[in-house]
DNA sequence: CGATTTCTTGACATGGATCAAGCAATGTGG
DNA sequence: CCACATTGCTTGATCCATGTCAAGAAATCG
């Protein structure tokens, strides 16, 4: 089984052979999680971090009104909540969404590996870097894309996130997310979401179905997303 | 002048009078920045991290249709850009809202000083975290709020940003912010900003005119906002 | 194999956008 | 200190992108 959280890390600064095994370690006791079952929850005390090697998961809030927002997806190489023992509770729960297998490393374990690798800590410096602009990427799309351009812009996306950590195969890659899913990331309705994808398959952009996404025409999803080239491409110095 | 930026660190942790001093002196030479002005724009080369002293600015994209997308508002007080260095480029911009006093502080001069300041490392950690928050409930009222909302929870989110500096007097404070500005960072249009504002007075939860924001009936408007208590609120180990 | 969950499509409703116009404030150069 | 320009605020009329409700089909689960 390849460690996507080592290989993540290794596309984000030079790893010696001594570092990626640390890194593997620390990361060789994973926890088996269901679908659907949480790993933390909003209102807990803050615990350990997360490092997803195996599935899905997502951040996500319950408003008042019942409505669910899912706030970023976690893939396998992500991990979350750097500093997050700072804080004393949860302001949001992180839950998986399908079969996931999760590391998790305590804030002082976490610590003591970026002071003796200082490589590690500039990887793990610049994963938050990456998963900040996200944020701002969803926000964006929230705010002024429509309907159609957010779903292309997510694609891109997750497609270019799968790619990086060697996750597709051509022009495919598994996506084992239900429309609900998707609607509660995007701020749409399931409903809506399906008109969607229909209108981008009969538009030859891309094509989503039964776990799965083929990008048929990645240029015109693009475009259609005005998705910025910069944006998780961008150079490190 | 009270220096804002080690008011709102003392917030978050305990800081000696040293640690008080050495953060007095590195932004003891701010720029002054008109309104409009860019600090920084989209595809710059990353430059020094931006400590705002008084004044107000926003990171913002331009969209391809030329839609603008505020991402967040920095008050006076408020830093970016902890890691920026390790990205070679900038993916939006960052401009002054008003006239506004910056400090600018290099990535190495940064780095030395929370290596001799641990309390220092520890409150700028803690407002990365916070501002981490601030994003990720932008994303869920984008998503899942209603225009009023949206409106109320940024209303409850500036204002008791601005209470934790000093900035407010009993119920009101200054927020310099035109509606076309809040129309940008909520992603609706100026002309229904407008509507609902006047909807919010009538319901008597707030007011805003002239520069300035009154909350007449703060239960009120965190009811309508649907907001968190927890949130910014949220305990420190 | 029955029970959920997920997908798909149609009909209809609505929140917020768009367009338009006038007014109020603020800034600027003479 | 005034005339004029610019920017920001306010309101009305209309439109449309997306939500809501409903119902059947397909897939998956237990």
């Amino acid at each position: 089984m390849i460690n996507r959280f080592v290989q993540k890390l290794r596309g984000l600064a030079e790893l010696s052979l001594d570092d990626a095994a640390e890194l593997e370690r620390v990361t060789s006791q994973p926890r088996r999680y269901a679908a659907r079952q949480d790993l933390i929850r909003e209102g807990d005390e803050t615990g350990p971090m997360f490092i997803v090697l195996e599935g899905w998961a997502c951040r996500y809030k319950i408003l008042p009104n019942g409505a669910r927002q899912i706030m970023a997806f976690l893939m396998p190489g992500d991990a979350c909540d750097l500093h997050i023992k700072l804080l004393a509770e949860m302001d949001h729960g992180i839950q998986a969404l399908t079969s996931a297998l999760v590391a998790r490393v305590s804030q002082g374990d976490m610590q003591a590996l970026m002071q003796r690798h200082p490589n590690i800590a500039a990887a793990m410096y610049s994963a938050q870097l990456v998963d900040e602009g996200i944020m701002r990427a969803w926000i964006v799309s929230m705010g002024r894309r429509s309907s159609i351009e957010r779903v292309a812009h997510l694609i891109c996306e997750l497609y270019l996130r799968a790619r990086g950590i060697g996750l597709t195969y051509d022009d495919e890659f598994a996506l084992p997310l239900s429309q609900l899913v998707l609607a509660d990331a995007l701020g749409m309705t399931a409903v809506h979401i399906n008109r969607v994808l229909k209108e981008l398959r009969l538009e030859g952009a891309m094509s989503l179905g039964r776990g799965s996404v083929v990008i048929c025409d990645l240029a015109k999803l693009i475009q259609i997303a005005g998705f910025d080239e910069n944006y998780l491409h961008r150079r490190l110095r």
